[in-house]
DNA sequence: AACACTATTAGAATCGTTCTAATGTGTTGA
DNA sequence: TCAACACATTAGAACGATTCTAATAGTGTT
């Protein structure tokens, strides 16, 4: 369900993870976490913030992608070679994505299941097993 | 196991697939196809290619290795956003990706389970089903 | 208010990839 | 054989996404 109080919300997220909510940070967490999953590339976020008559450099976009990815408030999801794509939902889940329009959709963590997953190379640790369904128009 | 007579192999290969046996496509079609399954970027054959001594200039690095790819012979795997991987092994099989090298292994396609595939949504098919288990050293 | 520190910015730089337009090569068939 | 044509290769420019740089602005603490 969508947010009541959403300044006082993102900022409590800011807080929570350390990054000083300033007036970029505040908006674009706004834009990002408005209490549905996203997923935005930095030139889509960029626009969103641009048309909502929030003057954010495109720098800055990039700068605050990666920090909330490394707070943990953000995920990167790789489905495309020369577009990166950042998703709101940090949960255990996997992707559907339309070669045609680009869009990706989340496939919830529980209604997928990876059987006999191998176990790491030596020396190695999982860091993650993503599993991407690619779709074309039929 | 290795070809014994990578020449006539690879000319049959690329006349199999209507592709003109040229000096430069021949040269990058044996340094690929020598046995063992590969994964190459643009980069990294063309390195390959001039260390061998064979004059290939990057562009038709890249033609051929698209071309190769839309003839069935290399499928391209995602796995790094800005890079582009292709590999030799075109049946169906996942990968590891090594974060910390950029290297990619195969992971044969039966010792790894998908179950409960989702079906795809309306107006769509899927195109491929890829798992990727990305590992840190630990 | 002064200070140190962190954040933002415009624009330049970088990187992988694609495009362009000129030149070279493989194949066909007379 | 070899001319003619279609296709392939090339260097370098152009491109798009991203990162970097160095300057400016904002924040927080004393």
């Amino acid at each position: 369900m969508p947010h009541t109080r959403p300044f006082a919300e993102v900022l409590t997220k800011l807080r929570g993870v350390g990054l000083r909510p300033t007036r970029q940070r505040l908006a674009l967490a706004k834009l990002l976490f408005d209490g549905h999953d996203r997923h935005v590339s930095a030139e889509t976020l960029h626009d969103e913030a641009t048309m909502a008559g929030v003057a954010v450099s495109l720098a800055t976009v990039y700068n605050t992608l990666h920090q909330f990815t490394s707070a943990g408030l953000l995920r990167e999801v790789v489905v495309d070679s020369g577009r990166t794509y950042f998703d709101t939902n940090t949960s255990e889940h996997h992707h559907f994505f339309f070669e045609d329009s680009g869009a990706l959709q989340d496939i919830s963590g529980d209604s997928i299941g990876v059987a006999n997953l191998p176990p790491a190379p030596d020396g190695t640790e999982i860091s993650s097993v993503e599993v991407v369904i690619r779709l074309r128009n039929r």
